[in-house]
DNA sequence: CGTTAGCACTCAAATCGGTCGAGTGCTAAT
DNA sequence: ATTAGCACTCGACCGATTTGAGTGCTAACG
């Protein structure tokens, strides 16, 4: 347990670093207003707290820095959330009243002004389908060859993926064929769909036209895959401006996995719910073992529906972004939450 | 005019510096296989080509590096196209041989393996609606107040946006609407939609239904802002490999921009068909004014469809990327047109 | 006993002078 | 016309020195 002293070394000790990018020393820290102490009590307080592994020493002549233990006992124990900026509420207010309408639009324009108010690289993973209904499915033919499949969710999110069509299948077995699914499918959550086409439709389908393995099979292919949320990204190039990634070396590796979709979706799959503060080496990923990312969930009634996430270096404004994210993704949940009614 | 000798050496001074990315000196010339004479005289030529404006010096003591005039005349002059390397056009006839189908996804992909295969940084602006035409429109009502629009171009290609209903719409009136609407607007080119729904749709309408006029304000809604293209990116992160951007704040500007898809859309859109080499300074926007951007237009059946485009350091490696710009370029038309039909 | 002044010590970063060598331009010989 | 020779230039590199911010330790102080 820490004494109050060393509690308030250690935030003055994180908030300098946090400002300045650079080594903190006992001299500066006992010339704050807020400290009665002479640099020689400070500098004992500062050998026993890195003997604990909250700070660490680049080298023996310079000031300390806080370790990713340092980091993490701040933001769980020290940190006071100031409010969000009155400037940056009103950026959201106005971005939520703009943005009722086209909310495909609106996760990635989440990510603009995320990355925006907070100069750091914004990562949202989009709305996810896998708990919204199918609202109607529709088979345009291009040619006799292949078609345009088109899946409406209630949330009103399209979808549309080319099939080809199974030889000797005419437009009024199609027409058939929609009308049929529409019938069944409407309604259902789109991680079921596939298991109730199976059980409801395949059956029926028989009935109607031949070829119906053929015609399943396109079917699949028409519904599968659709199910994956999107990854947005903004303010990538953020990350250059950070002193401590001024080397071109160390940011390829960041920049290279920003760029890798695949990546991102499973780094954001894994993570619960509510406000998540992974610090440094607590990140799975090796290429953001310097950075720390913060991440918000939102939801509709209950349902997990997507991630916001702020990815920056360890040395982060973890207050700012806290409040940020907290404020956004609970904006956000009750946005969706009254789309879904 | 150049002498022969001349153009000997630009081309031997061009191809060096490409390799190496430093400047080159007069002894490694005379050194090379096919050059006969001494450093001296190469010396001679130099100072020749550089009061032509085609080199220049870093400082008095070094070699030379083309200028931007010199690359140009190597572009226009020297240049050799060794045809495409064995290995890449596999790469690329597997790609088309497992595209075919999902084209949606083969913009994007095209775009990968262009990074890919050069090592730079690829732009491709996507297969442009500007020339298709209307394959078929739907409208979904999602509830009482909105409803989601559905175009789908006879590419294949599909868009969709959300609108709100007008009130006093039944769900009878819209179907009477799609319907009209399908049955005026299909095989119309997209960048005339516009103008026949005011033209010969207008009228019609009236004699179905009232409100008429804030109908037609949701079709033009619904069509409007539809016929832009997309713009594709892949290996942004590739130009941090060359050693003339290993400098942290040459290379910010020039990935922000690349953020920024309004302006690639600005540069790509001005572009006349065929293939275009813009040297550093040659490129409207300053950002890339250190590097060279090349790019190749596809289309089908003679209509521009769209643009690949590489972006690299001015020392690049030209006769490959033109190359294989010209073989993909070509290649894509192919496939679009055969598409068409 | 906790706190603090004083001081010797450490070490990265900046500064300086010197050397090295790749490359040039010019001149004179071939 | 070509080239060998040579003096010259100038960035890159190297090592030595200085500087200064910051520390740890000890002894003095209230």
């Amino acid at each position: 347990m820490l004494s109050e002293r060393q509690r308030m070394i250690l935030t003055a000790i994180v908030d300098d670093y946090i400002r300045s990018a650079e080594p903190v020393g006992s001299r500066s820290i006992s010339k704050r207003s807020d400290v009665l102490f002479s640099p020689a009590t400070i500098r004992n307080e500062m050998a026993d707290l890195e003997e604990l592994g909250l700070l660490e020493q680049p080298h023996t002549s310079a000031g300390r820095i806080p370790s990713i233990k340092g980091y993490r006992y701040y933001v769980d124990h020290l940190i006071r959330l100031g409010g969000v900026k009155e400037q940056d509420a009103r950026t959201m207010r106005s971005f939520f009243a703009e943005k009722m309408m086209h909310w495909e639009g609106a996760v990635s324009h989440a990510a603009t002004i995320l990355s925006q108010m907070t100069n750091y690289t914004s990562i949202v993973l989009g709305p996810e389908m896998f708990h919204t209904t199918l609202k109607h499915f529709q088979l345009l033919p291009l040619n006799e060859t292949s078609a345009v499949a088109i899946i409406v969710a209630n949330t009103g999110h399209v979808e549309h993926r080319n099939v080809s069509i199974p030889e000797g299948i005419g437009m009024d077995d199609i027409q058939k064929i929609v009308n049929l699914l529409n019938d069944k499918l409407t309604g259902i959550p789109f991680f079921r769909l596939k298991a109730v086409l199976h059980s409801e439709v395949a059956n029926e389908l028989s009935r109607y036209v031949d070829h119906c393995e053929h015609i399943m099979t396109m079917l699949e292919q028409s519904i599968e895959e659709e199910t994956e949320p999107k990854v947005y990204l903004s303010g990538a190039t953020n990350i250059l401006t950070q002193p401590e990634f001024k080397d071109v070396d160390k940011v390829k590796g960041i920049l290279d996995m920003l760029e890798e979709t695949p990546k991102l979706m499973q780094l954001f799959h894994s993570l619960p719910e509510g406000i998540q503060v992974r610090i440094g080496t607590e990140n799975a990923l090796e290429a953001i073992n310097q950075c720390s990312l913060i991440t918000a969930t939102f939801s509709a009634d209950g349902q997990a529906l997507g991630t916001i996430g702020i990815l920056g270096p360890t040395r982060m404004e973890y207050g700012k972004v806290i409040s940020l994210l907290n404020y956004l993704s609970k904006d956000m949940t009750q946005m969706y939450s009254r789309w879904y009614k």
